[in-house]
DNA sequence: CTGAAAGCGCTTACAG
DNA sequence: CTGAAAGCGCTTACAG
């Protein structure tokens, strides 16, 4: 059954070009490579040009496709890289693999997918999986308790790019939010627009980006003057739906006048709790959510939401993981992407006749 | 420079396990690999189980993980199948995509993404690094234009299913929605709610699923008496905004009751147009859409739309990908997914004092 | 500027 | 039940 599977996709080796070109197959390894080597800049061009001529034209007569494990066993690289999210559904993290893919497969490389639903130890065994495919290097939006499983990968030598969460004492390349900003950012907005009582809705994981929009948040309070109004109320991943709703309820109810929800999957949730319980925004409750999603510009009212550069989180990861894996002596580098504002009625001004005093 | 990293990873391999083990590269090989052969079926299990637990043993303390690399040029075969979809930011085909991861995973593969942004140079060229790199085979969405890539690739022998789109005349498995009754399905329940001028709005793509929830329209119309009304629109994909506000603001001012938007792509910005006409819906114009967005549930008012399963599209065309991977005489099948109506109030019943005829 | 040769780490008949 | 040996198709020093 195998050998009729062979013969079907027999395929040309560098042998039968070499035969068919009268020269070596090291002559036509070498001029098959001849663009990559260039890139890394590491041997130089030494071919004529009229060998490159003909021993391309044979190749693509004969329809030679060189075998990539036979390259990736002798060289050890395989030009294929992972990228590890915690799920390729969540159209934060499909965005920036899109664009991940556009700028990989532009520079000949390849792009693994794998999902960690946020548990430990499915990214422990997407690592694994990723590593013993001998992926050149790895872009990975941790989880929570998935520091010992990154910092192993670290150690073993492969180039790791951290997206969107930080693990500390690492020496690797990072792609961020700057978050504590980005939480900053919403209590500002709110603020400025005549919001005092403003309340977020946050999560109980510990990952970095959610606990430094906490830690944003809690600094902007304080300095406006607010931090005895300041609350963070912490949801469990996975279980999210009726606790938002259960929050807004009882926030609106104690007279909280916005909620600041700082990741797009609570900002759904959250747009779910005001459906379901009637609110009407902002006059009940204004909010302000995060990153992005075609609902907020679609909703009535339109959402304020803090966005991030999915465009600059993609194309930046793989660059710097490019750098990593083509020249090993690259010293790590952080790429920080700055929050930006999208303004929506969500937030309008507040329409009230007692002045609020900021103290 | 490159020792270096040598040095660095330096991998344990087949032969260090079978020294320390006192037995031959071929039997570490054997024990490493039954699981495989298990689920095959293809070679009996022939070592003693303390043999087993032995070289197991000793391969997790030195931490030895086969190299993928040199497995697959020995072999042919790399444990990696390709996912080509016109646009993995799509959320109809994320959704897909990370069911597939899912199931490729737990069945010990591993998945490789590509979009083609619906052009058949890019999906020739994706299907090129794809076959380049050795996947086993291949789940295609494919695009217009790009029936004769996806041809070659099927009589190079590779393993193909197609996914959400046919190419008529290809000797493989398919896994699509019923496309005509989906379509059929809006006719059906707007019919029911008491809407006659119901229109379509389409794309000018060459895919079949496009083309059949056309037919199914086209059908349907003709079935309860409407075809006098029936009209279909097609907009340029990449191109699509404008144009549908433009034709649903003039279908609205022709008095068109009704207007079905057979793709997600195209019901989000149906729901762009409606918000930027200022319309209300059901009542200037009642609406059902297409796939599944977060979105419909939380417009208001909430949307009907025809969904499919995108679960089912994903680990159907896994399951059916495998069979033929794993056993090279499987005959192609073909798994057709149903609609799901999925009501909300955009296409609530007709509220009119006068009665319309069926006629 | 070009070639001969070693060898990457496995899997697979085949022989015992 | 187990081992010796060939070889998958490349890349890479090295020699000329």
């Amino acid at each position: 059954m195998f050998r009729k599977v062979w013969t079907m996709v027999k395929r040309v080796t560098i042998r039968d070009v070499a035969r068919e070109a009268g020269v070596s197959i090291a002559l036509v390894s070498f001029v098959m490579n001849r663009d990559h080597r260039r890139a890394d800049g590491s041997v130089a061009y030494r071919v004529s040009d009229e060998t490159v001529a003909r021993i391309t034209e044979i190749a693509e007569r004969l329809n030679y496709h060189p075998n990539s494990a036979a390259s990736s066993l002798r060289s050890g690289r395989t030009r294929t890289i992972g990228v590890v999210v915690s799920d390729i559904a969540n159209r934060f993290f499909s965005d920036i693999v899109r664009y991940i893919e556009n700028v990989a497969y532009s520079a000949g490389y390849t792009v693994l997918c794998a999902s960690t639903d946020e548990q430990a130890d499915k990214l422990e065994s997407m690592l694994s999986v990723l590593t013993n495919k001998g992926v050149d290097g790895l872009i990975i939006a941790t989880c929570s308790g998935g520091a010992d499983a990154v910092s192993r990968v670290v150690d073993s030598g492969l180039p790791v790019v951290l997206l969107d969460r930080d693990i500390a004492g690492l020496d690797v390349s990072r792609v961020m939010l700057d978050n504590v900003r980005a939480g900053a950012m919403g209590v500002g907005k709110l603020y400025a627009n005549g919001y005092r009582r403003i309340e977020l809705v946050s999560y109980d994981m510990g990952i970095s980006s959610i606990g430094e929009r906490e830690e944003g948040y809690r600094r902007a309070m304080r300095e406006v003057g607010l931090q005895r109004f300041a609350r963070i109320h912490r949801t469990t991943y996975g279980n999210v739906g009726d606790s938002v709703t259960r929050i807004v309820s009882d926030a609106v109810g104690r007279g909280v006048e916005a909620m600041i929800f700082p990741t797009n999957t609570l900002s759904l949730y959250a747009l779910q709790a005001v459906n379901a319980l009637g609110l009407k925004i902002p006059n009940d409750m204004a909010m302000i959510c995060f990153d992005d999603n075609e609902v907020f510009d679609l909703y009535n009212p339109t959402i304020a939401r803090i966005g991030q550069s999915v465009e600059m989180l993609g194309v930046r990861s793989f660059e710097l993981l490019r750098e990593k894996i083509e020249c090993a002596d690259t010293p790590s580098s952080t790429y920080i992407v700055e929050p930006q504002f999208i303004d929506g009625l969500s937030s309008a001004p507040r329409l009230t006749d007692k002045k609020h005093t900021t103290k």
